[in-house]
DNA sequence: TTGACATATTCCCACATAGGAATATATATT
DNA sequence: AATATATATTCCTATGTGGGAATATGTCAA
């Protein structure tokens, strides 16, 4: 079986790279779509998709706005990815710890 | 065009729900994978594969011990995903913020 | 060497999905 | 109503990939 929807996970929404590049454009401020088609130089029905991908999934919000559909970061969902992540702050954060596993990649090259 | 190969981009490499899960169990300590075969569940073979999936994109390390594999997170390659999050923390971090945002989706209920 | 234990790899298949092109829908303007 | 603008959807195809089963590789012990 392949992976889950990419609609139902926002790991996986965000594992495709255009769709992240979306979200790194709408950080800077609440867009419409030509604005991203603009800025991104992909045809619109693309950016459409990866758009409609993302608003299903949670990570953006949107609002009509006369024929514009504007679209926003939704922080709520991109917190859940940061808060994942930050599960393993530890495993860079402290020096001790960073010397620690040089040392261990050092015994790795030998054993490997 | 489907998505970009597993092994070349740690968010496509997280996308897969299992990947985290064997993750978050490194979280805790370095480990063998039989542990995270009695710890998982899954057959031998599923987890050796997602090791070699994380292994290759750089989230964990391996060193040989005997006739084990020991695997351990990379904290470095996490820092990347953590980073990225945190692109976004201004859209929860702050309280006013957050207000604002609950009034543009009350907007966005009437115009939908 | 033989056997037991630990892990990795190969082969196959079903399936989700990104991109492209064309088209549909929605809203404002005249 | 007709037209222009803005955005969404549908159909198609190519392809990466997760799971299952079987097998291969590697390492230690006797």
């Amino acid at each position: 079986m392949p992976r889950a929807a990419t609609t139902l996970d926002p790991f996986n929404a965000i594992a495709e790279p255009k769709r992240r590049l979306v979200l790194e454009a709408l950080a800077e401020k609440e867009m419409p779509v030509n604005d991203l088609v603009g800025r991104l130089g992909w045809p619109q029905p693309m950016v459409s998709k990866h758009l409609g991908v993302l608003k299903e999934v949670g990570l953006v919000n949107s609002r009509r706005e006369g024929r514009q559909r504007l679209y926003q970061v939704n922080g709520e969902k991109l917190k859940t990815i940061h808060d994942w992540a930050k599960m393993f702050e530890r495993f860079w954060a402290h020096q001790l710890l960073r010397i620690k596993e040089r040392a261990e990649r050092k015994h790795q090259e030998k054993t490997n």
